[in-house]
DNA sequence: ATATGTTTCGCAAACATTTGCGGAACATAG
DNA sequence: CTATGTTCCGCAAATGTTTGCGAAACATAT
């Protein structure tokens, strides 16, 4: 924190008061319009800039949010993260970006180092093994907005911002049926995540509704990252009863199937195709390119973001806000059309 | 900024003075014993949590730096940003990440922003086509301790942390040249940064040392992003005259040109190979994977955040530490090794 | 001349901390 | 009983801001 000028030095520059020199700078009609210009003048020259701190510490507010998320260098959170600092700049927000790495226990300190900043609002997706709600009652008790996105959790009364999950699943599950395809695994994510449970029950809505019978050991949850689905598919080869289509929880799962699937010398889709929920930039990547549920992470994160500012505003009305955006199917290489 | 419990009113509930309760929960030999126990069990259970604004105006340092990247949806720099955070942590330091876009100015204000915290040292990827060093000059300055990552800037007497971009172009183009590829061209970044104009030396470096004549209409520069090298390879097509090898700047660009050399119906390896510097975990990610000079993002970070601590705690012997990272070169299978 | 109004600035307090110093209260020693 | 030492806590100032209020200085109106 070294060599800075403040406020104080213009003033002695200038032989006023600090005061004269605060509100000059903030067009306080008490001031003379030429002093208000050679304030600015001198502290334009000088390089002042002003002290985020101090000034939130009389203000009450920082103008900054805080952003937690399970991980940066995954593709969807990136884009979010894209989104959410669009929107923050668009409404003069500062971003604060902890990541929990999946750690329920790194994910509260990452809140309590926020919280400590003053932040003015939070924005969250929880990780996978988040069971504990306390944390969250803290924030609630303190009375900062918060908003759960992609992420989200319940019963705790907070926005959320996020797909129809069930539902998305239920569609894509259904498209695969349409196909011709009935031999249908599921590589589910963590089942204490909504999204986890949420994407489980589409896939056995769609299943129920055609009379496919369910098999439990085409049922394989885990966590939301490449090696549970790698991991998944292992299992499923295990049974030694391959299903004809995997629907992964989303693009990292599958990422992990495809890499299984390979190693095993099949082919997708010719052997075996694949489904997720996911996003375009890497669906796209993949090779063959995955048919998705598209989950825009930018528009999620940009949503997400303008849902805290206006939470932050309005003082009154908090919460209770659920937001559903919507998805498209995407369908690439990854499936076998038509008959099969 | 809503509800937040403060030292006041842990002493109005004990009876005592705020400097009893600072110097009690910063275990000061001042205070008894006992004092401390109660004061902690009474900020605990109110849930006390420290302003850290208050606090770092008090002692003049924030405990936290500040991350200027060009894009966070770009697979490397998000893993440059898990290197940092990884880094930060074990060091006790927080991150604000901000995002330039690419756009110098965005870049400057970022900057700005960053200072307006007073952070305690910066972390900077400059846009390509940052070319003002005016900010950074004002960063000097205000002897704020910053160090340049990847995209360096030279000339400024700050430290940097990078690979040696001109020796390992050589090595990479010369590689492909062992493996028989003769007519080589070059998706080129911008030459306003360093690591662009640098790749592009290594390459004539290599050309030269091998007596292979350069032409000018092979040698494309712009930016790092796919669009790039997709418009780039779209160039070196309408020249009439294709290369059977293309080295790409960097990993983004190579996904560009892959999409082109797609669309134009050529086969990578067999009709054109791709070299690139990038890093794994993305490149792998490509059909066929990309032959990389491995760069390692994280790694990159780490070093970089450890490099600033230790400029931080010295105030003396500032900058000037160039430290130059290892670089593996990793065949995948974008190259037809052997007899060509 | 006095009264009233306007412009322009400073005073003082507040925000949540930290820290050197002084001073009670108490204990020990002579 | 006085002198010295020790333990424990509060006073005050400082960090860089903002903002309501008061008060000069000046102008205008009666």
């Amino acid at each position: 924190m070294a060599k800075h000028i403040t406020q104080k030095d213009i003033a002695k520059k200038l032989g006023v008061t600090r005061v004269t020199v605060s509100k000059a700078l903030n067009d306080y009609s008490d001031i003379s319009v030429s002093m208000r210009r050679k304030v600015r003048e001198v502290a334009a020259e000088a390089g002042y800039i002003v002290d985020h701190g101090a000034r939130s510490l009389q203000m009450r507010k920082t103008n900054t949010v805080g952003v937690v998320i399970p991980e940066v260098s995954n593709s969807f959170f990136s884009f979010v993260v894209h989104g959410i600092m669009d929107a923050a700049a668009t409404h003069g927000y500062r971003v604060i970006l902890t990541v929990s790495r999946e750690d329920p226990k790194i994910e509260e300190q990452n809140i309590l180092t926020l919280l400590s900043h003053r932040i003015d609002g939070l924005l969250v997706a929880i990780s996978k093994d988040t069971d504990n709600p306390a944390i969250f009652e803290t924030v609630r008790k303190m009375e900062i907005p918060l908003v759960f996105f992609d992420r989200t959790m319940d019963a705790l009364g907070f926005s959320t911002v996020g797909i129809n999950d069930r539902k998305a699943a239920k569609e894509i599950v259904e498209f695969a049926i349409s196909q011709g395809y009935h031999k249908i695994a599921h590589l589910g994510g963590s089942q204490s995540v909504a999204i986890g449970r949420d994407r489980l029950a589409g896939y056995i809505d769609a299943l129920k509704k055609h009379n496919i019978p369910r098999r439990d050991e085409w049922i394989i949850t885990g966590g939301f990252d490449n090696s549970s689905g790698y991991d998944g598919f292992k299992r499923l080869m295990r049974t030694g009863n391959l299903p004809e289509m995997v629907f992964a929880a989303n693009d990292r799962i599958a990422q992990g199937a495809y890499k299984a699937i390979k190693e095993a010398k099949l082919i997708i889709p010719d052997d075996i195709g694949v489904v997720a929920f996911g996003h375009s930039e890497f669906a796209e990547l993949l090779s063959p390119s995955l048919t998705i549920v598209d989950c825009p992470p930018i528009v999620l994160g940009q949503k997400a973001m303008e849902l805290l500012v206006s939470e932050i505003a309005h003082t009154t009305n908090r919460g209770q806000h659920h937001l559903i955006l919507d998805t498209t199917l995407r369908v690439n290489d990854s499936i076998l059309l038509g008959e099969k």
